[in-house]
DNA sequence: GAGTGGTCTAGACCACGAA
DNA sequence: TCGTGGTCTAGACCACTCG
């Protein structure tokens, strides 16, 4: 058991993540190493608890975000079972929360192409929920993986006028664009709204992504809002058939009513 | 404050719901119908806790459930603030929960057509994750909303041999086909995973859809997992343009690392 | 400085599954 | 019957926001 200055020390070194959040690594760790099999079960709150030197909250917590990544469930009278030994990433995009939003873009990079100042028309305001006349900031740009030379996405963004003075924008970037307005101006994301439909390619978005114009694209439509629920960018991504694919995975934690 | 026994009294009458899940319904009901507007502040967690006679654990777990919904966010210092009215739903999907599979197969009807045993090709047996020459059951069908008389989508489903004795698919059916195999064999489904990807429709699958063939459609593919992780069912859905959209909400609920 | 939500402890009772 | 996870209480300290 630690004092209370210790557990401070402890949590500066390690970047003062919650206790929790360090046991869930720690087991994350474990199970992606091999420590256990699928099938096998973990031992139970009350061994963690003594073997952790924590509370059962403290354990409870950290068992919540393995059953959330999809490596274990849990069953009263049962305990707590592996159902997975990897976390599912790939090349393809997993989205289970609104921090991997961040993580995306660090995975791969955008290369804005142009950037303009655009007088919206009344069809454009419907959709970016201003205004006819308003002057937002438009940019077009695509997106590439590491991996592949072709481009994995032609995307068009859509910044409110009250952040169309941002700067530093053209070119590579290895950061997403909500997150240099964050930056930049203070604000913050709190909800992001996402549509996926399938479409097909105009000659421009086909040209870009090198494939055939009128080919099938998965398109990703995301609405970015700040506190007061007011869209402060919209981004729109065409991904070709083939160089994209959106993963999840849903995890039962207790029976459905 | 309740005694034991009232508590008990009162959990039979509800249906037995714990008392977060009774108190998130409460604050989601007021909340839409209007109690709040958006901005405002809930009352703070001692509120609460006084008003409802429960414990701070009672009203945070109940407060976790607003913000996954998408309804509130929370943040030190300030409060519980509103940042929507409404709970996004439509005649589009939106899946955040393993429970929400089941609810969206009440929400439209799957008409199965053509149902067969198939012995596996070696390439087959790669996608249902078993061995070439096993047989599986296959299902084709179409998937119907409420509001419009075209199929909302064309649907393939395999079914693991140990279920291919599963009665009374044919059909039109207002359920899933995998709370089926749990209710008829008393399995478990404890994991789904989803891929989605952009697809052009073959001739065989346009001709179902009534649209053009070659025109694109968005492709999702669910494998549904038991407690060992066996492949119990695999479905394959294709959606055509403008008719369906897969929607999803991500909220805010702490400043990511 | 007062009040907020985030984290954490140390207890408790329960329904359920397995032996 | 015994141990599991699910629920719940009553405390506590902290970093943070705001007046």
């Amino acid at each position: 058991m630690f004092t209370n200055h210790e557990i401070d020390r402890d949590a500066f070194i390690r970047g003062n993540q919650p206790r929790y959040v360090q046991l869930a690594n720690t087991l994350i760790n474990e199970i992606t190493d091999g420590k256990y099999q699928i099938g096998d079960l973990l031992p139970t709150e009350q061994d963690m608890c003594v073997q952790f030197g924590v509370s059962r909250f403290t354990v409870r917590e950290a068992l919540k975000k393995l059953v959330q990544s999809g490596l274990v469930t849990r069953q009263p009278g049962v305990g707590s079972k592996v159902i997975s030994t990897q976390m599912t990433t790939a090349y393809s995009q997993n989205i289970m929360d609104i921090s991997d939003f961040y993580r995306y873009a660090t995975d791969t990079s955008l290369v804005i192409q142009s950037s303009e100042i655009i007088t919206i028309t009344a069809e454009q305001a419907d959709m970016l929920e201003g205004s006819a006349g308003e002057t937002w900031l438009f940019l077009i740009g695509n997106r590439f993986s590491e991996k592949s030379e072709l481009p994995i996405s032609y995307t068009e963004i859509w910044i409110n006028p009250a952040f169309r003075a941002i700067k530093g924008i053209m070119g590579k970037r290895s950061e997403a664009i909500h997150s240099e307005i964050e930056k930049q101006f203070g604000e913050t994301v709190v909800k992001v709204e996402q549509t996926i439909t399938a479409t097909s390619l105009t000659k421009k978005q086909a040209n870009a992504l090198q494939v055939k114009s009128g080919s099938p694209s998965l398109c990703i439509a995301r609405k970015y809002r700040n506190r007061k629920g007011e869209l402060i960018e919209l981004s729109i991504s065409h991904h070709p058939e083939t160089r994209f694919s959106y993963n999840s995975v849903f995890v039962k934690n207790n029976i459905p009513a």
